[in-house]
Parts: structure tokens; sequence; C-alpha cells
DNA sequence: CGACTTTTGGGAAACGTTTTCTCTCAATGT
DNA sequence: ACATTGAGAGAAAACGTTTCCCAAAAGTCG
């Protein structure tokens, strides 16, 4: 009670505050807020009680400095308006909150220059950041890797062996989709591409290569897209008139542009010409006709994600081996026989 | 040169370091990273090229202590798998970076007796919070508002006037396309209902109310739904059997998986059925057939959104009265005259 | 050339915690 | 009765910055 008037004035209540209150020391007061057990009971309440009366509640960035550990994880993704990293980024955070964490997001805007800044920015501020689906080279990669340490990275791998990777096989779902296709009787084929820079997408490509020589049959073409219902609709006209039967388009989201762009052409979906999507978003089955395509198990991806991060937050020399996540075909009605 | 040997084991550079290198104080340091004037050219230099060998950035959080700021803001939404929230959250976030800020985001799960916890611990180690569409009453909302002070509102108002509140006006984009179906001759129309807590669900209804005063020929009755592709789609077989020739649908996400069950059961959109979304998502002019909706623009809102939460942080009485968005209709292929 | 400003940069306090030391005091054993 | 231990609480250092306050050096003017 010596000077507790004193500072009425101050903005918020801080842990000498309540030391006064219950007069005791700082030292005190940390030890009955951290739940140390070391401080006579009676003592203990006193410091309860007048920390409520003050409802007093530890600063977090004083606490992150003594504990040099923020308990905040930062995510960085080439785009937020993507519904794929919007669910990452979901299941990332709903994760780190089981455990007490939060998330910072950095949205790079799709310039891959500036994914090195954001995450560097991040990782100064948080624990350990995630970075989702970067556009950068592998050499700026395995640079920048190794100064972001407790990282976990997605849909890319790095040499180093401490930070761990989750990739979806990408390549290997558009083979399953290729091969649906074939089963159903197409032969000429095409593949609507997403993103230049997207890492997913020349996985999609190799796949692909993998799969003509599984089936020479095959006539596969390649058409430029996007990973937008914009792209994929206006990818209409070149699909139209493609001569193919079948389309393996990037994902679910320029699918579904591409269904609207057909339909308003008189081309039915599935009669005249198949089309697949990719992710299994959560409006893929809704689309008209649903749309056959590859499902990611992506609410494990997060979780996952979450998990390896903790892994080698908590414990520094943490190995991982990376953790592939295989897609599985899911059929609806926007595939079928070619037409004759 | 003193001692810079010695901490070699140190983990990160500090000021410290920089400074013994360059043979100055910390405090001479410091001001040279923040761009003070008042330090000697040559000095500066010296202190700049140190930094830049010893690859010096200035930990946060030591810095966030001193300043008392963070420079970033926390934002908390009911639910980040909804489309709405995530563009809100994109649209802030990409505001907020363009001045130098970041995001913390908090998923309250639809529940809201986590509400005023996650704001709270978000408003701590943030420099202010920006509640989106909480589910929280009236009451409570009052109460927690005034200690989060930084406080901007999205959806929802409060007394206080020093917290800024955004609105869309939902009661009257709703009566838009009700009299949009009036005028196309709908006379029994229905609404299919957003999730209970929801306050812009709230909002349709009493703007509903409205509509059936202004056109007492029109004969309306509710449908319970949801905002899921899933909710509206389970509620097909409802609305195929309710009568009304037009609906109104909470959104345009529920508003597809509608279409999609009523294509399924036969029932052909508009010529048999006249269905409207809302919120114009990105999706929306893409459905089979294109979705009538009341477009919000919402990328001014979260830019707006920012830009009230800087006017608040930069000057601590800062007043604003609250934003209004108005809601306009976007007329596409889901409505049309009813069939007889 | 001396007194009086103005730069300029260092020392130390401040931000709000946690934690290591250290000290006191009581209890226990011999 | 005395030394030894142990528990419990306070003082102070630490975390990494910024900034206030001074002192010294340098410049200005009469």
């Amino acid at each position: 009670m010596k000077e507790a008037m004193a500072d009425r004035s101050r903005r918020r209540v801080g842990i000498g505050d309540v030391a006064a209150r219950a007069g005791v020391s700082h030292a005190t007061v940390s030890r009955v807020m951290n739940g140390n057990t070391t401080v006579n009971a009676s003592i203990a309440q006193r410091v309860q009680a007048a920390a409520a009366e003050l409802k007093y509640k530890p600063n977090p960035v004083g606490r992150s400095l003594a504990l040099g550990k923020t308990e905040t994880i930062g995510i960085v993704v080439p785009d937020l308006s993507n519904p794929t990293f919007q669910s990452i980024l979901r299941d990332v955070s709903i994760a780190a909150a089981r455990d007490g964490y939060r998330v910072l997001i950095a949205d790079s805007s799709e310039v891959s220059s500036e994914e090195a800044i954001l995450a560097g920015e991040a990782r100064r501020r948080c624990d350990g950041v995630v970075l989702c689906a970067p556009r950068m080279s592998q050499d700026e990669l395995e640079e920048l890797a190794p100064t972001l340490h407790p990282l976990v990275l997605i849909n890319r791998t790095t040499e180093l062996s401490s930070t761990p990777s989750l990739v979806v096989d990408y390549g290997h779902g558009i083979q399953k989709l290729g091969a649906h296709l074939v089963e159903l009787g197409h032969r000429r084929i095409a593949y609507l591409t997403g993103p230049e820079r997207s890492a997913s997408n020349v996985q999609r490509l190799r796949g692909l290569e993998k799969f003509v020589q599984d089936y020479p049959e095959v006539e596969l073409q390649v058409i430029p897209g996007g990973n937008t219902y914009d792209a994929g609709n206006e990818a209409s006209d070149a699909v139209a008139s493609c001569g193919a039967t079948g389309i393996l388009v990037f994902n679910d989201v320029a699918a579904m542009g591409l269904l609207h762009g057909l339909s308003e052409r008189g081309i039915r979906v599935p009669e005249d010409l198949s089309i697949t999507g990719y992710d299994d978003m959560p409006f893929a089955r809704y689309t008209m006709p649903g749309l056959t395509t590859a499902a990611v198990p992506i609410t494990q991806l997060g979780s996952l994600a979450w998990r390896r991060m903790r892994e080698h937050i908590t414990q520094a020399n943490a190995q991982s081996p990376t953790d592939h996540f295989e897609p599985h075909l899911e059929i609806r009605g926007s595939t079928a026989p070619p037409k004759a």
C-alpha cells in the first residue's frame, strides 16, 4: 500500500501494482502467476486476490522478452485469396490455438522476392515460420531455410535435414486423374495449367510426363491457364477448340470457371467433354455437374504442419522425414466416356 | 573490437555487438538504426557497415517493449472457413501490410464465449483489434468494447463513440433482392436463413419485415438454413416443397449448395424457381446459372477498416461516425419471371 | 579571445517480465 | 544448545531496445 495511489494515472496495471497491493515483491507475484509452488499458500492467495481486483494480466511482450519466446508462429502464403491457402491457414491456426499458440499471417501477393523478407520478419517476431508453397527458386530457398530455423515447409523441400517438409504428391494425383480418363475411353486429353511459378504446377507437369509414358496411346496437350475462376473461364475457347475429349484442370477453382464458360458455349459436361478439377475444395461436389477431382487431405496437412512445428520448437534439434500426402480420386459427374 | 570475440557463442547478434564493432555506444547504434539525423555522417556510416557485416536486425520484441507498440493488429473472426471473413481478413491484412503492420488472427469457431477472451488476448499483444461480426450479445459487447480500445467493429455497433463501426446494410440489400423478385412477378417468396447468432442474419430478417410492409401482396415464409454449402444443399427438399416461386438465400455459399440440390431433383432454375444469393462472392458469377445476388463492396470494407484502425492508433481520441456500406443488386441468370 | 549556444554521443533509466542469487528464518537432528 | 538444512521471499540481473539527461566538444558572435 506504499505508493499504490501515486500511479493511478498510469495506463495499464503492471506486476508492480499488484506486488504493492499484496505487499510482496515483483518476484513473488511472478511466481504465483506462473503457478510456481514454492510460495506460501496464504501469500499466493493474497496475490491472486490482488491480481483479480486489479484485473492484472501479464504483459505478453515483457514476458516474451524475458522468456525469449512469443508463443506465436508466422505463416507466409503466396495469396490469401486462394482457397487452398485459406484452408491451410485455418487448419494450422486452429491446431496451434489448441496448444495456446497464435498465428501471424503474411501474404506475399505471389511476388517471390517478398517471400524472403516477409519470412525473415515473421521469424524475428515469432517462434517459428511455416512457409507455404513458396514461389522462390530452389537456390533462394536453400539459402533462406537455415536462417529461419524452426521452419516447416509446405509443398517444397530442402536439403536441410532439420526442416520438416509436407508435400502433397500432386504428380501422382494427376496421374490417377489421367488414368481415370483413359479408362473411360479418352485418348485426346489436355492439361489446363496453373501459375507458372507454382511448384505444384510443375509437379503436375512432371506427373503428366510419366502419365504419357505409361499410356503411349494418349495424345496430351498443354494449355496455359491459371488458378482463378476467371482464368478457367477465360480458357473456355482454347479448351473448346483444342480437340481433346477430356480436360485435366489445375484445380477446382479454375475448373468451375471453365465449367461455366463451356456451358455458355453450349458444350455439355460430361456428355461432350469430361472435366476434372483438383483439391476437392468444399464446393467441388456442388458444381454442376459435380467435379471429379483429386482430394488432398488438407486438414490432416494443417494439423500435421503444426505438430512438426511444435516438435521443432520444443526440441531444437528434432529431425523429421518429409511427410507425403497422397491425393485420392473423387469421382463425380463431370467425367464420363467420350461421345463417339 | 574490445570483446567482440568473447560472445561468438551468443545466439543472436544484438545492438551491443554492433556497438562494440563500430566502437560506439548502444545509444548511437539505436539512433542510426532509426534514422535519427543527429549523428555524425562518418560514424553513422561506420555503424551501418558494422550492422551490415553482422547482419544485425533489431529485435522486434525488445523494440516493442521500449516503444510500447507492436505494429501488429489482431483480428478475430467467428469462422475462418467462411469466405466472407476470409475476404475481410485478406483485405485488412494487405491494407495493414502497406503501412508496415502485421495481423494476428484468432478464430472463435462460432463459440461466442471465446470471443471476449480471444479479443482480450489479442489486444494485449497488438496495438488494436478488429472484431469481425462478433456473435456475442449486445450487453457483452458494450462491456467489452471499452477495454479493447483501439477497436474497430465490423457488422456490429456500440454505444461507445470512440469505436468505429463498419456495417453493411444487409437489411436494405435483401429488400432490394425481394423487390427485384416482385418486379419479376413473384408473389410467394421464401427466405432461407443463415446462422441464428449471426447479426447479419437478423438484419436480413428485419429488412424482410419492412419488405412485406412495402409489398403487402407478397406472401413470405422463412425456412431455416445455414451459411454453408451443405446447409443450402440440405434445405433443398424444404425449399422444393414450400410452394414459393422465389427464394432469397442467406448467402452465395448456401445458394450454391441449394442450386445443386434443386438440379438433382429436376427443378430448373430460373424456369421453375428463382434463386438469389448474397455477398457476390468470387464464384457467384460462375454457378449455373449465375447467381443474382447483392454485392457488398468487401475490399473497400477491408481497407476502410484498416484506415479507421490506423486513425485510432495514431490519435488516441479519434472519433469516427459508423460507416455504412450499401449492397447493390447484381442480376444474373438465377432469377426470372415465375412460370405461370 | 572569451562567453554562450549548438551539436554530438555516452551513461543510465525505462519498458514489464522471469529467474538467479542471496538472505532470513524456522525446523530438524545430534 | 548448536550446527545443518531447507523453504520461502526479496534484491537484482537479465532480456534488447529507445530515449532522457548530461557532458564534452565544437561552433558562433561580440
